[in-house]
RNA sequence: GCCUGGGUAGCUCAGGGGUAGAGCAGUGGAUUGAAAAUCCUCGUGUCGGUGGUUCGAUUCCGCCCCCGGGCA
């Protein structure tokens, strides 16, 4: 069989060190990860684990992507949809989800666009004590130059000081254990799983090759009904909640109340896309070097 | 046909006698518990065409072309 023959399960499979239990799959939204999980779990065995930030939330099924009843059918998944939409969550909360799913020994078939939750899993995360939601009330409110003001030296040297969100964290850090982030991170323990103990792919998703399937899977969401969750999201929609933040989630609310048309709503969900494909092609690039990278385009 | 507003970066537009600048889009980057978040970097384009005035025009004047709006 000529290698352009193979499917890229095929490939995968072909690759695949057999030693190496855990297979991870990153890749850009939209770039086919899930699909390719999938037919590794039903050739493999093996559970399917979301590494996705938003697919971990209930509600938005549609447009975050998440695998239908009919995927669900076809093999284990795990992570997918498993928090209510107004729930915080976090990398850290991800990692306790999964440590329990490593030390059953089953194959996990790691899965999903969020580079941080990847890295985490791979290279380890500082423990580092829940922030008080007083913590976090009482930094909402403050200006960024108050925050930059409080942080103790070593951690405002390693930060974009100009950055709300890393400033406000490492202030929420220091005013809630004493001890500022930095130093929490210097004592990051070992990861859960060490790359080298796995089978770690990232899928290569240029925009010429992205740009049109991420139109094709608009359409497609419109298909499957993405307006029915539309309206039945909206009624207890709050642009606070976690889920809130995934793509699209904002202007959908927007569209069934009329507030939007199916244009701009189109046209905000596709550029929001493309927007962040390029972000997570970042952070792969930097990141995952040692990854075996598969071409799409 | 006449009057009028306009034709400047992929898009929306600002500017102005010494060859031009914002927002958006796009690019590259950063990223240790909100990460589909958050932040940083990068702007030469026959300034519609053509004549003229001028040391010098994209900017002023004439003519032409195109797109709005109004009157017929």
């Amino acid at each position: 069989m000529p290698p352009e023959a193979m499917t890229q399960v095929d490939q995968v499979l072909e690759a695949l060190p057999p030693e190496r239990r855990h297979i991870l799959i990153a890749g850009p939204t939209g770039s086919g990860k899930s699909a390719l999980a999938l037919g590794l779990a039903e050739a493999l065995g093996g559970t399917v684990v979301n590494a996705d930030a938003l697919q971990v939330f209930a509600g938005w099924r549609i447009l975050t992507a998440r695998p239908d009843e009919a995927d669900l059918a076809r093999a284990p998944h795990t992570l997918y949809g498993h928090v209510p939409p107004d729930r915080p969550y976090s990398v850290g909360a991800w990692l306790r989800d999964i440590a329990p799913l490593l030390a059953s020994g089953e194959r996990l078939i790691v899965t999903g666009g969020t580079g941080l939750y990847f890295t985490a899993l791979t290279e380890g995360l500082a423990e580092i004590p829940p922030t008080p939601p007083e913590v976090r009330a009482a930094a909402d409110e403050m200006p960024l130059s108050a925050l930059v003001a409080g942080l103790d030296a070593a951690s405002r040297a390693a930060l974009d000081l100009a950055n709300r969100a890393r400033v406000q964290r490492a202030w929420e850090v220091l005013t809630a254990t004493g001890t500022g982030i930095r130093a929490w991170q210097d004592e990051t323990p070992p990861p859960l799983l060490h790359l080298d103990q796995t089978a770690a792919f990232v899928l290569e998703a240029p925009p010429p090759w992205l740009n049109p399937r991420l139109a094709r899977r608009f359409a497609q969401m419109m298909e499957a009904g993405l307006f029915e969750e539309g309206r039945a999201m909206a009624p207890g929609f709050s642009p606070a909640h976690p889920a809130s933040k995934a793509i699209g989630a904002r202007e959908l609310v927007a569209h069934v109340e009329g507030r939007l048309s199916e244009a701009a709503l189109r046209e905000a969900v596709l550029t929001l896309s493309r927007q962040y494909a390029k972000r997570q092609r970042s952070w792969f690039r930097a990141r995952m070097r040692g990854w075996t990278w598969l071409s799409q385009g």
